[in-house]
DNA sequence: GTTGACTCTGCCGTTACGTCATACTTTATA
DNA sequence: TATAAAGTATGACGTAACGGCAGAGTCAAC
């Protein structure tokens, strides 16, 4: 029927200073005690200690967590609304810095390590701020092979392969105003998907993740449009599309 | 030459008090001082300062700063690189915090929650009545790879996008009542196509058909306006105004 | 010489516990 | 049953980045 301290924090997940620390704040205060003084906690503590845990998931700080349970006239809901203002706020905070720091990065890795030719083709993992999310999204392995592969290549070989990503861009740039469902549209991005397999590893499901980089990342979209306006547009959704077709 | 103490926290906008726990710290000691002990700052001491502020604004530690400031050989882009992934981290758990109370609010409301099915309903054409439609604008293919890929999608999987568009909706939902052409408000849009895009496959055409979809089926309107009235109204003008401005 | 603005050095408070330190109680083992 | 091991209690310090206050000294102007 009643616990002990570490069945609760065990329970609970949380550690047994945890406990102790709410106790002392009067936040959550056990039912009992054994003559030693030993906290003895019941069913019903148990159950207030899940609302208190829910509200700091929420990211509540704990006073306002103890007026919350505390009075059940509390207006939960304009707490809750007045809270998620704060969080939306503070994630446009977060948004800025995560911008800033992009932008430094780039700008400190400027243009040291990629001829311009490579830059074009624009497919160097290493120079875009989604690196991180494409790792996540993608596994490291499969970008630092691409990477490694990459940075193996002699001058003349990446030239080459720019040369022939260039004259892609170009055949699928003639393409882009008609449906990238089109036999001849899935053809290109096929050769557009074997062309990069030449030089790294990509999943289909990097190969889609790589389109979308195509509109998501501007410099991309720039870089792509050169060869016409909304070809970046129309690769990503081509590549979508072939991605869905032979995955499966 | 040299500024006396509050000089120079009104120039940088800082408090004094702010400028003494630097000292104290060790961040920024003034080059000199006066006899009486007033701290004397150069105009060094203010580009130092500058620097420590933007590495504030990135929401680094005061102890980072010191080290980064400290030595020069420092490697600054692995420090925000390192740095960059805790943002993103840290950006994931309030998207999931902001998620759960837009959950916990509509409960509250009464409304009826929306089930995982609803919140796809608008992804999976064959679960509604427009699918025809869809198929007849976008074609068979558009439609039928975009249906299998979500009927691919595991439980977590689907889990995991139905919290990602949660904390999006309520991102929406905060700026309905300002104008859908701002920057922000298409940034935010511009993550409503990718995310979808990483569902199923939707060309800008079936973006903004979707859009109108949200304000011409009154069960899409009531979901999504659960978030917010007049939610749906808004995500369908951003759409449509991010397609025309895509679209080329 | 006095007033007012400015500056100095402490020191306490903030958040939500983590991490000892020391001492006591209960449980398990030999 | 004696003892070791595990669990528990209280108390206190540390954390990050200052805000705010107190008491005291300094500087410039009127």
């Amino acid at each position: 029927m009643t616990m002990k301290i570490k069945e609760v924090a065990d329970i609970a997940g949380i550690s047994v200073r945890t406990l102790h620390h709410y106790d002392q704040i009067g936040l959550l205060c056990p039912t009992s005690t054994t003559e030693a003084g030993y906290r003895l906690y019941t069913d019903e503590d148990l159950e207030a200690l899940q609302q208190i845990l829910f509200f700091k998931e929420l990211g509540f700080p704990l006073k306002k967590i103890k007026e919350i349970i505390e009075s059940p006239s509390f207006n939960r809901r304009e707490a809750l609304e007045l809270h998620q203002k704060m969080l939306l706020e503070k994630r446009r905070r977060l948004d800025q810095m995560i911008a800033t720091v992009a932008k430094t990065i780039q700008h400190m890795k400027g243009d040291i390590h990629m001829s311009n030719k490579e830059k074009f083709a624009g497919f160097d993992f290493s120079q875009n701020p989604f690196e991180q999310e494409a790792r996540e999204r993608w596994g490291n392995e499969a970008v630092d092979s691409s990477n490694v592969k990459l940075a193996s290549l002699s001058k003349d070989e990446k030239d080459g392969f720019a040369e022939e990503m260039n004259a892609l861009y170009a055949r699928l740039a003639a393409l882009r105003h008609t449906s990238p469902h089109s036999d001849e549209a899935q053809a290109a991005i096929k050769e557009w998907y074997v062309l990069l397999n030449r030089m790294g590893n990509y999943s289909l499901d990097a190969f889609k993740g790589l389109g979308q980089l195509y509109i998501s990342d501007e410099r991309f979209t720039k870089n792509i449009d050169q060869f016409g306006e909304g070809l970046a547009q129309f690769m990503c959704e081509a590549m979508g599309i072939y991605t869905n077709n032979h995955q499966k």
